[in-house]
Parts: structure tokens; sequence; C-alpha cells
DNA sequence: TAAATATGCTTTTTT
DNA sequence: AGCATATTTA
């Protein structure tokens, strides 16, 4: 496989470099050593399109890492001709630093960033030509959810029913598809007065972004790629110049970011031809001469639809599942040999995902052996459930793994209080990634609104925000009275600011707001000199102090004596000290830069301090880590499937894989956990055992204690019974092989079958449900079919179903998610 | 205008 | 239960 591409590099690359550094007869050699065929491929190959098809731990970072080595290395790309897009900006870093450690500093000048960090810079040099200035600020998802609330609540949208909640994710999911208020008017029911509502707030929330000079997060690739596609020149100088270009997690992509990826890929100057054209007839010419400059960039992408966990946010598993078609001639390469996990995870992984029907198969192998049994548990309420976690990570602990080698998931971030609690109580170091943010506060955004109003004074929200923090005294009526007056004179909110004595509003207020004024002119004359004179490195940490100061918000604080206010001191003197660290790292970083940096970056990208601790997080945010021993917590109906998952077309299939990664995430130990009951709302409620734990062979999983071994209504049961947990002979699983039963077998022994009666009845129970050949139903996962006949008696009745989008199927009448129809 | 009290809503996941 | 917002009261 491997033999005919082998050649077309060394052949090209073994003439006299001179290289830097380490110089050897084949540049690449060390960078193909201990790896497998199919990843050398993937490291080698060259052409217009590649596919890797990763399958979790099948080492795809190396492989990526190694290609873009390789590539600069041969000196077939310039660092500054790379653009590798990754997901997060921990993975960008972690990539930045395993290239320069292969390559060392040619790694400078790459493009290695989120696809929302790429896109800021690219808009920040374009801004000009469609109506922003380079000060440009961009709007978190408090931001926006905060203008729409304004919207909504001026256009009295709420009476037909919309919320700022759900105003905002209809807005973020048109974005991700590249409708905007006009396109999607020409399409929608506008003799829906809802719909008009809309796109009323749709148009108004989009003017408003344009006169803040601002935009949202998903404005970022949007707009980009309305730049592009207006603007052809612009993307030819892009286009010219990044001539490979790496995708990671193209699983996770959306229609934005894919056809953002889609126009940098074509060919330099085709603005008037169709995509498909030009692209598929060009691979069969001989190799273009590479830096032939009116060719379409090569692309690479990275991804493994099984783990495609982002769909609710416009993520499109077609992306990658269509690359073939998109691509025409594009090389795939599969990675399915895994190096992380033992056999016994890998194996409990694949039967789960196995169940998900419109995946290609692959299986997931390793030669390290089974390794431990995945370690079940139910404990009676979460407190029980967190205590078994504990005690298992102290156990852990002392048998040598260090605590940053565990980690503990769940799937929504409210799970963690009870861990929490646990934790404190045993002194286990934990971290919690995510969760409730630093920059989410609102002692740092109310500080950042202060910056905000410096840096990109055409932003009203950070001004409105920051003019009664601290408290002097103006409340709606003068903030009204200062938004007709700078409508009237037709300049900004914030220069209506410094005509205090216009505004028809008593001395006292006058005089806060020209102190307010005077502070900001003062603060914006530090960051960004009015002499056009470069600020000093120092210019954001100081400018930041002088306003938290003059303004009166720290004082305010300190005389305040609510005890949380000396906890928002301590957060206020961090952000400070993050800004003298920016100056450190950035020592021309301006404002801007800085605003830039804290809103494109996530809680889950500093990682790196969690040394010496166990880290807990959502099952979304685990994604791309691995740990030695791995918790997966909450494995109940309604939490995993999530009950609101139940109603999306797609939904149940989602959680499944979401799952999957997290059993995937693991090394050598597993273990899975839940409650019988769990506290919600503040009300008990009983939990069900997850179905995905009947998706795993019985003889993977040692319970500690099995669902069956707890009292549903408190309680455990006798030692006695709990003293014959299987284990020793008796078992029963020992002759049940681990039988796939993805497709057409109904389950022959699952984890769940030593405690048959517990078969979750709420999460599943069709009673008597009557079918007969000819009915109709409608499947949860696999859509509407017909039953052609019916086998079997009582609860083992089978149901043999012709679906009409996957075909045949047989499955068991009492359980299966089912309706008739 | 600001503090105190009542209500109601949340909990899916995130760049 | 806990938090954020709405409403009432001083």
């Amino acid at each position: 496989m491997t033999d005919a591409s082998i050649p077309l590099i060394v052949g090209g690359d073994i003439g006299p470099q001179g290289d830097a550094g380490s110089d050897r007869a084949r540049p690449d050699a060390d960078l193909l050593e201990g790896l497998n065929p199919p990843q050398r491929e993937a490291v080698i190959y060259r052409g217009p399109a590649l596919l890797i098809v990763a399958g979790a731990g099948s080492g795809k970072t190396s492989v990526l890492t190694r290609r873009i080595a390789s590539l600069l290395r041969s000196r077939e790309a310039w660092p500054s001709q790379i653009l590798a897009i990754t997901f997060t900006n921990k993975a960008a870093g972690e990539m930045r630093e395993r290239v320069a450690q292969l390559v060392g500093d040619r790694a400078q000048g790459m493009w290695i960033s989120t696809f929302h960090s790429a896109c800021v810079r690219i808009l920040r040099r374009e801004a000009e030509a469609f109506g922003f200035t380079k000060s440009f600020t961009i709007y978190d998802s408090g931001d926006t959810r905060a203008l729409l609330k304004r919207l909504v609540k001026e256009h009295e949208a709420d009476a037909f029913g919309l919320t700022p909640g759900s105003v905002m994710s209809k807005i973020s999911k048109l974005k991700n598809e590249l409708a905007d208020a006009e396109s999607y008017a020409r399409s929608a029911n506008m003799s829906d007065p809802a719909e008009r509502v809309f796109v009323e707030v749709f148009g108004e929330y989009q003017r408003a972004l344009q006169r803040a000079n601002a935009f949202d997060f998903d404005d970022l690739i949007g707009q980009t790629v309305f730049l592009f596609r207006a603007f052809p020149k612009i993307a030819d100088t892009y286009r010219r110049r990044f001539r490979h270009i790496l995708v990671d997690e193209y699983q996770d992509t959306n229609h934005a970011q894919y056809a953002l990826i889609n126009e940098l890929t074509r060919p330099v100057g085709s603005d008037a031809q169709p995509f498909d054209g030009g692209g598929g007839m060009m691979i069969f010419e001989a190799t273009p001469e590479p830096g032939s400059d009116t060719d379409a960039a090569s692309l690479t992408v990275v991804g493994d639809s099984d783990q495609s966990i982002y769909a609710f946010r416009g993520a499109d598993i077609r992306n990658i599942t269509e690359f073939e078609r998109d691509y025409p001639g594009a090389k795939v390469v599969l990675l399915e040999q895994n190096y992380r996990s033992t056999q016994n995870i890998l194996t409990a992984a694949n039967s789960v995902i196995g169940n998900n029907f419109d995946r290609k198969d692959k299986k997931l192998w390793t030669d390290v052996g089974a390794g431990e049994k995945i370690v079940g548990f139910t404990g009676y309420s979460q407190h029980d459930e967190a205590q078994f976690v504990a005690d298992e990570i102290e156990a852990l602990h002392r048998t040598d793994i260090d605590y940053s080698q565990m980690a503990v998931f769940y799937r929504t971030n409210s799970q963690s209080r009870a861990l929490e609690e646990i934790f404190i109580r045993s002194a286990i170091p934990y971290k919690i990634m995510g969760g409730t943010k630093f920059y989410e506060r609102a002692e740092i955004k109310d500080a950042m609104a202060y910056l905000v109003a410096i840096a990109n004074p055409a932003d009203e929200m950070a001004v409105r925000r920051i003019l009664n923090k601290p408290r002097r005294g103006i409340g709606d009526v003068t903030e009204t009275a200062i938004a007709r007056y700078a409508a009237d004179q037709q300049i900004t909110f914030r220069d209506a600011l410094a005509n205090a004595s216009a505004l028809g509003v008593g001395p006292k207020i006058q005089a806060a707001i020209a102190q307010l004024d005077a502070v900001l002119a003062e603060a914006a004359e530090i960051m960004l000199p009015s002499s056009g004179e470069l600020a000093p490195p120092t210019a954001v940490a100081e400018g930041l102090t002088l306003l938290l100061q003059k303004s009166g918000y720290m004082s305010a604080l300190r005389q305040s004596k609510d005890p949380q206010d000396e906890a928002r001191l301590e957060n206020l003197d961090e952000l400070v000290a993050v800004t003298r660290e920016f100056a450190r790292n950035n020592p021309d970083g301006t404002v801007i830069d800085f605003l830039t940096e804290v809103a494109l970056v996530s809680d889950a990208d500093d990682l790196e301090d969690a040394s010496g601790s166990v880290s807990l997080m959502t099952l979304h945010t685990a994604k791309g880590l691995e740990y030695d021993a791995v918790f997966v917590t909450g494995v109940e109906e309604d939490l995993i499937p999530h009950r609101i998952s139940a109603g999306e077309p797609g939904g149940p299939q989602e959680e499944r894989r979401l799952f999957y990664v997290g059993i995937t995430r693991a090394r050598k130990r597993l273990y899975m956990s839940l409650a019988m009951t769990r506290a919600q709302f503040g009300e008990v409620t009983v939990a069900m055992p997850s179905r995905f734990l009947q998706e795993i062979p019985a003889d993977l999983i040692d319970w500690r204690q099995s669902p069956g071994d707890v009292n549903s209504r408190g309680g455990i049961q006798s030692r006695a019974l709990n003293a014959r947990r299987p284990g020793g002979s008796g078992g029963g699983f020992g002759g049940a092989p681990a039988r796939r039963f993805g497709d057409d077998l109904v389950p022959k022994s699952t984890a769940l079958d030593r405690f048959p009666n517990r078969i979750p009845a709420r999460v599943r129970d069709n009673g008597d449900m009557i079918l007969g050949p000819g009915d109709r139903i409608r499947h949860e996962d696999f859509g509407e079919g017909r039953v052609d006949a019916v086998t079997g008696e009582g609860a083992k009745r089978v149901a043999h179903v012709r679906f009409d989008k996957v075909g045949a199927k047989k499955l068991l009448i009492k359980i299966a998610p089912i309706e008739k129809i």
C-alpha cells in the first residue's frame, strides 16, 4: 500500500538541502519511526485531498504533527503556507509544541489555531472592506443574550412565545447555515406573526452588532465566508498564501466552517467557476508543480464520525461522511489500531457504538491485551456514588497512579456538585474543567466592559453595562436620556457622555457622568495614546488598574459588607495579573489583542496546571483527552442519554457517541457508576440504569454493586445478597461470549441480565403492546417501518420489521423504543 | 433609586 | 436547591 508512495517523497527530497539541524539522508526517516503502515501513509501521502479516518486513540495527533513536520522538512511548504485548524486553543497549542519538537524554530509562522481565532485574524486585516474597523470586539454568548433580551423586549416578541434563549439558538442555527435575516425571511412562513417578529428581531440584532462594530461567535466564521465570497480578490490572497490546510475534528464542523474551508481550497482566481468541476479534473494530471500559485491548496481532514458530538450546535456529520463526494479523488486512510486502551475497554466501546446503525463499520483493536475488567457500581444516591468514586480514586492512588492520571466524567455540569463535596471531604485534589467560568463572573465582565468601552467605543452594550457600575445614581431614566441625546446628535452613546450638561438631568448625575467620561478618557490615553505612539506593554495592566480605581469600582467593593465582595476583589486582582502575564507573552499586545484572546479562550483550554489533581469534566469536554483511569458517572436514563435528546432526531445516537467518547478516554481502568435516586430541581427522583449499559457484554463488567443490589426505595439489600456478588465461580457469565448484537441480533447476554427485573420500567416497557403483520411502527433510531412477522411469546416476543430507511431488523417488542402508528 | 422580598426557572453539551 | 429576575416597598 505504501510501496508506491514512499519513493515519491524520498525521491523529491534527497537532494542536498544543507538543512539546518540534524541532517539526514531522508529528512523524514525519524518522522516515520514507530508508525504503522496506514499511519505512514497518512504522513507521506501527497495529493489534493486526504481524509484520515482516525478512530479513538489511533494516534491521529501524532500523524498530523508528523505530516506537518514532513511538509516543512522536505521544503514542500514554508511555515507560512500552512494552516492547521483545531477544535480548541489547547489542542492548537499542543500541536504547535509537538511540531516544534520535530522541526524546531521553523514551526514559527504557521497558523495553528481554532476556526474562530483564524477568522478573527483574517477579519482584523480585512474588516475595513465591509464596514467594520480593525478594533471590532467579539460578543460572547452572554453579550449576545443580553442584547437579544433588550430587543425581544422592545419588539414585544415574548407575546409570540419568543424568549431571548430561543431567539438566540435559532439565530445561531441560521448563521451556521450561512443564512441571514433577509434570506431567512424569503423562505419563512411570513404569515405567521411569530416568524415576522423573529425576522424583525434577527435583523435588528444584526444591525446592532454592526453599529457596535462587533461580531458574535457565529459571525466570526460566517462573515469571513461572506467576505471571501463578496471580495474574490481578498479570498485569493489567502488562497495563494495557504497551500496546505489541515483540519482536525472534522466531524464536528458545521456548514459555515465547511464553506470556509471550501472557499480556501478553491483554485486561485476561480470564483467564477463552480467548485466541483475544477477540483475533480485536476487530480488526474501529473502532480502539479508545488508552488504553482493557481491550483487549489491541498486539504487534509482528520475525523471520526463516531465521535461527532456537537450536532446540537450545528455540526454536520455529513461533512465527513460525504468528503469523498465533495473532493473527488480524495485519498482515504483508515486508522483502526488503538494505542491507548486495553482490549476490554475497546470491546465495550465497540459494542456500544455498534448499536448506531448509520455508521461505517469500524472496529478498534489493540495488541496490549485484555486488561482489567470494567468496574460497575450503583449507589443509592448521587452522594453514595460520589463516595464510591472518591474511595476508588484513593485506592488507585495508593497503587501509585497519579491523581493527574485520573478523570471523572459526567453528562451535565450540575452533577459536579455532589462529587466536589465528597472530594473536599476526602481531601482529594481535584480540578473542574469548564463549569463556572472565570470570565463569566459579573465583576470580571464589568471590568472587561470597561476595557471594551476604551477599545471599541462604538460598542454601546459595554458602555451601558458600566454606566452604573459602581452605583453612580444613573438609572433607567438617565440611560434613556443619554441614548436619546446620542441619537439626536448623531453621535455614539460613548461620546454623548462627554456632554453631560446637555442631557437635561440633575447636577449630581451630570457630575457622575462627567467623572465617568473623564476616567474613560484618561485610560484611553494610556492604552491608545492619541499621539499615535505605541503604548507600552504594561498599558493594559495600568489602564485596567486605573479604570478600576478611579471609577470607584474597587472602593465600592471594599466598603461593601457582602462577604462575597472580598472574593470579587480577589478575582479582579487576578484579572490584573492576567493582563500582566499577557504583556509578558505579547510585548506588542494591545487592548484589542487582549480582549480577543480572552473572548476566544475557553476554560477547558488551561488544562496544564491540572498537575497533581483529578480532573472533573463533562463528557463533551473530555473529547481528545486520555487518562489511565476514567470514571463515567451518572450512567442513567434521562442523563445519558439525556432526556432532552429523546425528542431530537438523531439525539439518542449522538448520546451514544458521547458515551463512546467517554469510554474511549480510558487507558487502563474504566469505572461506570450510577445512582438509583438523584436529586434534581430540589426533588428526589428515581433513576434507572442507562440503556447503554445493556449494550456492554456482561462479562466485561465487574459489578461491585449492581443495580439489582440496590433497593430503589432506598438502602442496600442484605449483605448476604451483596456477598454473592459475581466474581467467583457461580457468576453465570462464563459461557456467554461477547456476541455482536448491534444490528440484527437481540442481545444475548448483557450487563443487565443479572438483574432482569430491573430492566428500567420507565425507560422502556411497552407492556403488552400487540403487534401483527402489516402494522406500521416508529422506532426511535430506525425511523418508520412495517411489521413483517411476530415470533416468540410473552416478554420475549420479537417483531421482524422492515424499516423504510435501514432495512430489516428484529426487535424485542417489550423493550424496543417503538410506538405503533 | 436601591434594597428587600417573591416568583419562577433551571440542567445538555461549547468555540 | 439555588440562582436570576420581577415586583414590591422604603
